[in-house]
DNA sequence: GCGACAG
DNA sequence: ATCTTGTCGC
């Protein structure tokens, strides 16, 4: 499988990555209801790293809305040309999702992200940053609150409570899924709604705290990491 | 200056 | 994210 590379003028170093950010967070579209729940495709992306050897491996898993089987998975493998550093998660994963999501044979739909979309410092996570460059409507799940606070909520299935940023702005809302489990942190990506991007997420996991989304893809990186750099 | 901080 | 054993439970 061929490895990878950044597009030529990706940013090399959070001076440029903060700077694109800056550009393209005014692309982002949140006037759009987004998709219906539960009718048509919705696909889960997510990606591996291994460190020692700057690689990353990349998934995107094509669910049918409905019945939440696969209808399609990708992979892709990459090279780490981007530090971690809080804020700027979009520029280490997005060259290798995307390529994953462009060897799709089936239309993505409804693309869900391992991280954040509106809640962010910015404003512009990795969720809207994806659904930005690929025009499609996107949401960010996450498993912890990032720099942000959220109240107590309720123990059941569906309960939730607002996101919080300094400001006292709701940037996205924490969700329970599962009666008695943490909840996760859900945020609006690009042309969905929060309330849509929550009950997207609800309806996708029905059965555990992480979507089904999220599951498949998160396995199948894992997998694709180990072939590529296992024996 | 120090700590916290999606994956 | 990743490093990692056993253990509780469906």
């Amino acid at each position: 499988m061929k490895i990878v590379e950044a597009p030529s003028g990706w940013p090399v170093n959070e001076e440029e990555a903060l700077a694109v950010q800056d550009e393209l967070r005014a692309r982002v579209v949140l006037d759009e209801p987004g998709p219906p729940v539960g009718t048509g495709l919705v696909t889960g992306v997510d990606v591996a790293y291994d460190d020692d050897r700057d690689v990353v491996a990349a998934a995107a898993v094509v669910l049918d809305a409905e019945t939440l089987t696969v209808v399609e998975e990708a992979t892709a493998i990459g090279r780490i040309t981007f530090p971690y550093v809080p804020g700027l998660l979009a520029f280490r994963e997005i060259p290798t999702v995307l390529a994953a999501l462009e060897s799709l044979t089936a239309g993505p739909g409804l693309v869900l992200c391992d991280g954040y979309g509106l809640a962010h410092p910015r404003r512009f996570g990795l969720a809207s940053h994806l659904g930005v460059l690929t025009g499609l409507p996107s949401i960010g799940v996450a498993k912890n609150p990032f720099v942000f606070t959220y109240g107590e909520l309720g123990p059941e299935r569906g309960d939730v409570a607002p996101l919080l940023a300094d400001d006292g702005e709701e940037v996205g809302r924490a969700l329970r899924t599962q009666q008695g489990v943490k909840p996760v942190f859900v945020s609006a990506g690009h042309r969905v709604t929060l309330d849509s991007a929550c009950a997207h997420t609800l309806r996708l996991a029905p059965e555990f705290r992480v979507p089904q989304t999220t599951r498949r893809a998160d396995a199948l990186c894992r997998r694709a990491l180990a072939e590529a750099t296992g024996v």
